[in-house]
DNA sequence: GTCTATAGTATGATAGAC
DNA sequence: GTCTATCATACTATAGAC
């Protein structure tokens, strides 16, 4: 009989390795253009071990989705201890751009990446990586909130989000990390008019 | 013997069917997702006869991103003589967003999406698909030096190009025509203080 | 120039031994 | 829980008749 920490170790390294695998794959080449073979290679693993784990390739998209969203959840938990200000925690919104700008650079932003991939494919998922938009959403319009912009604390939510999005198709489009520094340099400018 | 006239139109007639519905099912349902049966349903065609016109998949890419080429060309030019003022002119550019807002809440932007995912597919013609992006780009420049932003026209016109595009990608994930409109005001109103 | 038929390959998915 | 077959399907691409 197992203990829960065998279980915990056993049951789920592999397929905590999977989805692991899953998620960088399907930011890095997409979830259409990742298939099974590339996944078990990377795991080491034979693509009938795969199928034990999960039945179908949309219960691994789910799972990175939820993944996803548990570590989203997480960050901006942590953000809304560590900073002192709203301001703060914005700014360290803004500057996942900077944390995160090799990997932009290459591959873009993986939510918007996989929700316009999921829009394309009309796949049943695409809600539920929206989802993951809609946590960063409302935590920044939050934020806004408590800067007392009440009226249009969604609207700069969603401004902030799509400045973002442009910065890392277009950082990736032209393979520019100086474009995402200039960029963020601008956000913090803008930023600064809602909290003096 | 066939005519100047009956080539163009016979000849090409079919090929040009074909790149102009691969054009809209890319544009819909992203590259690698669309098929050649997908294609030949929409031109009535078999799939046979459609090799007759191009021999691999990426020649058809090639045919869609230069005629993209070529209309993006022809458009900029017409808001090169339209346009009365590099204001204006820029205007123009900011108004697809409105233009197109029907499409581009279905499908985001065509020039961003194509890029973005031949990028995860490291795909060979990317640098042509981004060959797109930089007509705007190096348009966008000229408006912007005319308006004496001889130091800073490249940076305000990547500047746009992103607000541009993070619009089109959250107002596609958001499935929100209304947020276009928000955006277009506030790019208005941004664009205001290198006017006046 | 258009068609039908078919080859070749990769993929998602299953069955069953260990 | 992991493996080695194996199936069924979809897709790119080719060959050859008309």
């Amino acid at each position: 009989m197992k203990s829960a920490a065998d279980n915990f170790m056993g049951k789920n390294a592999t397929r905590d390795r999977i989805v692991d695998a899953a998620d960088q794959l399907f930011y890095q080449h997409g979830f259409e253009h990742t298939s099974f073979a590339q996944i078990a290679k990377v795991v080491n693993i034979s693509r009938g071990n795969f199928y034990h784990h999960f039945k179908t390739k949309d219960e691994i998209l789910d799972a990175v989705i939820n993944r996803r969203l548990t570590n989203t959840s997480s960050m901006l938990e942590k953000w809304e201890l560590e900073g002192k200000s709203p301001e703060d925690r914005i700014r360290s919104f803004i500057n996942i751009l900077i944390k995160n700008r090799s990997k932009i650079k290459r591959y873009g932003c993986p939510v918007g990446a996989l929700c316009s991939e999921l829009v394309k494919l009309d796949h049943s998922a695409k809600d539920d990586a929206n989802e993951l938009f809609t946590l960063f959403r409302t935590w920044i319009r939050r934020q806004f909130e408590q800067l007392n912009r009440h009226d249009d604390a969604d609207e700069l939510a969603m401004h902030l989000l799509a400045r973002s999005q442009g910065v890392a198709t277009l950082a990736s489009a032209f393979n520019d990390e100086r474009f995402i520094k200039q960029e963020v340099k601008r956000l913090n400018e803008w930023l600064s008019q809602y909290t003096e």
